[in-house]
DNA sequence: CTATTGAATGAATAGTCATTCATTTTATGG
DNA sequence: CCATAAAATGAATGACTATTCATTCAATAG
């Protein structure tokens, strides 16, 4: 009974170690090539596999790109709610920490921008793409937005609306995304978190005064 | 008969409408499809016109694609410029007028914002995309920090960074395109403009206090 | 009306690529 | 060791598609 678990597990496992190095094959494949470019061919070579190492693992090629995205979008969302609960209990400093987060080296990488916007580009023409990034941004939104409404609250600014604070927020981190991966000689992480630094302090002057 | 005359005329075309016909035919099926799935046999028949007809005007494919690209980007290059001319000689009116324009719906369109994406996401992969685009945002950024080094100016705002605001807005607007993009069923365009207008309220209290 | 020119056609070609599957390799249990 | 089953291989297949080009067609000049 136990040898059997053991065995059952240590095939599972394996399983999904290959799953995992397939994805991360594809990954590579996309932010070299492109998605358009990238074919199962490229991937199995990657991964130091076969040709049909891929369907036999994924089925199909679309099955493959699709967990591909959802895996890109797990990783993220592990690393927001990680920075949600390590960043006390100030609504204001959790908004900042969010920001700082999407502006970490290992966030804003060109190679995982890439990637992340490639399947932005097909949202409207591939549904399933469409799901799994909007059910992802409602997610981040409603967080976001319940954060902004406590800084409001808290700091007696009642006369800003809770919403715009969140969608320039969440703006922001999609315009600075998007200037990393297209001029990535200009771009500067560091001023961009001063741009966002100066957004915050003009909205919420008494909420974040200090010097950084 | 009928048939007949509209196919006369439609050989009558010159080159250069040919071309632009086929570029939006194109735009089309990318908006439709996506990017990774359309074919020259979809372009030419969204077109009303024969397999061949995209090799016989843009040679080969890649050429079609990086046109329908400088095509989109010399559109939008225009409805700029033109918004500059038309907005008056105070620069903070003339900044509002772009962030107006970029949400014009002729502009916010989900179809072609669905396009410019689908290129965006190449952009890594296709330096020629690359070019076509950064070279365009670079035009951009310069004349939003002129505007905003000339508000920052007029309305003594000195330790107001112009970069920073220009990097905001510049952000703002990808940040509601892909918004709008992404969650067609409740982006409101409207409230997309209420936001950057409180935002240039926040950081300009005198020269945008008026009631809109 | 005829000849000429160039646009347009669409069938044929050649190449690419996802998918399949018979075979081989590897790991595990007895 | 052997037997068994799962995992992996890679050649073969078939579908798809960019590109070519001989042919057709329409407009204009002579």
């Amino acid at each position: 009974m136990a040898a059997n678990l053991d065995k059952l597990n240590r095939r599972a496992l394996s399983k999904e170690v290959r799953r995992r190095e397939l994805i991360d094959a594809t990954i590579k494949c996309i932010a070299r090539k492109g998605l358009g470019n990238t074919t199962l061919a490229d991937v199995a070579s990657e991964a130091g596999l076969s040709q049909g190492i891929v369907n036999l693992h994924f089925q199909s090629k679309d099955n493959l790109l699709a967990e591909t995205l959802r895996s890109i979008a797990d990783e993220y969302h592990e690393q927001f709610m990680e920075t949600l609960d390590d960043s006390g209990p100030d609504p204001a400093m959790q908004l900042l920490a969010l920001m700082e987060m999407d502006l970490k080296p290992s966030i804003c990488d060109r190679k995982k921008l890439a990637v992340w916007f490639a399947f932005l580009g097909e949202v409207k023409a591939v549904p399933t793409y469409r799901k799994i990034c909007s059910q992802r941004n409602q997610d981040y939104d409603r967080i976001m937005l319940e954060l902004a409404t406590a800084v409001i609250q808290n700091g007696g600014y009642e006369d800003i609306n809770p919403r715009s604070v969140a969608d320039v927020l969440s703006s922001l981190t999609d315009g600075m995304w998007l200037s990393c991966l297209m001029n990535p000689g200009s771009f500067d992480r560091q001023q961009a978190l001063d741009t966002i630094r100066h957004y915050l302090q003009a909205v919420f002057p008494d909420r974040y005064n200090q010097g950084w």
